[in-house]
DNA sequence: CTGTTAGCGCATTCAA
DNA sequence: TTGAATGCGCTAACAG
């Protein structure tokens, strides 16, 4: 292994001033920072990560933490593609990406105790947020630097996260049906525990209210990501005496389900029932019928998380900051 | 930062024999052990990763390289489940993941070098593969270890890879459609670059040259995983005078796409046309018709690439491997 | 069975 | 502007 020694052998230079070229020091003449670069050309050198990190005290590594697997959840294409959102500034900011690989809580929780303690990552990521999760309060009590993407269960305003304004969102969508004239409509979500789930459902709720429209709790369906989840809602839903005429879907995913057993069952979309639905992930686009969705943009959701990340590894001491990205309906043919 | 020095003091042994304990080193007395390791518990002692690597000229980290993600790409389940399955196993060798974040064949070969050069990871996976592939050159000329999830391009005896026989599934699954009489059979692929497609479109061919059916150019497809991908690949289709009765799409995201367009235009699959598709990922069984398509074991494809990886970084002078993980036909209603 | 010593490769004082 | 010395936290060789 050619070493910062075996450079400064060659440029007839002490290790500290290749250390100082390395680091592209200003108080170093550009005449041997040429001749030490060229050094570096000639033997192929360059800095060994592990000794760099161990005297930085620093990684410039950022954990990832996905949500246990137990289910597809992982399958969703939102994961994806807030990973890409992620790693655009990542790699831009030179850092690198240490991805979770744990499928249980438990394993999950185990890991990220590595990842900190080890000094793996400069901070963390986490891709989900819902009630009492261990992992965020591990963070917490060891004051380690992270940031939820989504809305924290509790300490809201010591927690830097980024979210959507899903209560309005949820508020927006379902209006879409209510002014369509819809006045019997269900909500079909993912886990309670999430903390997203909520903040749709509350949103549905609101628009319902100021709409006048009765409250309905028969009406308010949660279920798994699964392929069957959404199917497993419908039946649920068919079974009622009183069956809805509009659906708020609060993952794209989810849509997908619904549509095809809703479709099974003779039900056409939207004549004989309409459907919104959240994410716009890429997929909504293709289904029949291409689903009226909330786009959230999940790419930006994962970018500003990571840029705000850094910032707080680089410079604690940073507030904690709520970041809200903006989002729109996206219009299509589900209603 | 609490250090072995620290745990040293505190038990009142040497920093090599806290070291020992670490590593569980048998010709320590199982009394001093639990010393030690009672000082470890009650300082919150945790060993630092980045000094241990140095030393250890190691860090049991796997770098995994995705695709460039110009196009949507990696929108497709199919890497989410890899994933799952080589964080499985890269979990329980204790192992951690490095993702690739760049988006551009540029950005990722620059990462790649950092990761190589650098010593970030001990290994590397490759999420893909197609011809003339600048990493995977240059990983061979740095002879580091890696492993492919698909089939070199070439020096394929001295390389280990993951792959299905995609010939023979190719050809498996278009004899599906020829046992039920059809005989205009199409092709549709993904980026005629990738080995993947390559492989399972000869498979198409030779089952059609087997059959004595007449191998049409104008029925060989390439597009993009793109949503429009499959729908324009449809539109040129339907311009044929001889439009084909049997598609062989070589994935299932494609075929989304392709059944949408199709429906759109008034064909219904399977009455009007049987199509086939490659991967069984979760929405081939949510989409209506659900798919007819080979399982391809995802989550298998990854865990294997680890193991072998593993086994490669720990073991250098490893030979390469060829593993082939199983494919089995997966029938449903689309044919 | 355990302690002493040295060194992994680098960045950073402090001198010069 | 540069060099020498020191130490980051850990492991491993060598003694004992």
């Amino acid at each position: 292994m050619v070493t910062i020694k075996d450079v400064a052998k060659l440029s007839g230079v002490s290790p500290s001033t290749v250390s100082r070229v390395i680091a592209d020091n200003p108080r170093i003449t550009e005449e041997t920072k040429k001749k030490v670069r060229k050094a570096m050309k000639q033997l192929g050198y360059h800095p060994n990560i592990s000794a760099r990190n161990l005297v930085a005290k620093s990684t410039k590594a950022i954990g990832v933490i996905m949500p246990s697997s137990a289910n597809t959840a992982l399958q969703n294409p939102f994961f994806p593609e807030v990973l890409r959102g992620i790693g655009s500034v990542i790699h831009e900011a030179r850092y690198s990406l240490s991805l979770s690989t744990g499928e249980t809580d438990d394993e999950i929780c185990e890991e990220v105790k590595r990842m900190v303690f080890g000094r793996y990552v400069d901070g963390i990521i986490l891709l989900y947020s819902r009630l009492n999760d261990r992992v965020t309060n591990f963070l917490r009590e060891q004051d380690f630097p992270f940031v939820i993407v989504g809305k924290p269960y509790e300490n809201e305003s010591e927690t830097t996260y980024v979210d959507n304004d899903n209560l309005k969102a949820g508020k927006e969508i379902t209006k879409c049906l209510i002014d369509k004239g819809h006045e019997k409509i269900a909500f079909i979500g993912g886990s309670s525990d999430l903390i997203v789930t909520k903040d749709r459902q509350d949103g549905y709720i609101e628009a319902l209210k100021e709409a006048g429209l009765e409250e309905n709790d028969s009406y308010k369906i949660h279920t798994e990501f699964l392929k069957s989840g959404g199917r497993e809602a419908v039946e649920y839903l068919l079974s009622l005496k009183e069956k809805p005429t509009g659906l708020v879907v609060s993952d794209d995913l989810i849509s997908l389900g619904v549509i095809s057993r809703l479709e099974e069952s003779g039900y056409s979309i939207p004549d004989d029932l309409s459907l919104v639905s959240f994410n716009n992930v890429y997929l909504s686009e293709i289904t029949r019928p291409p689903l009226t969705t909330v786009d959230i943009q999940i790419y930006e959701l994962g970018a500003q998380s990571a840029k705000a990340l850094i910032e707080k590894t680089v410079n604690k001491g940073e507030p904690a900051k709520r970041i809200i990205i903006p989002h729109k309906i996206v219009y299509r043919d589900s209603v």
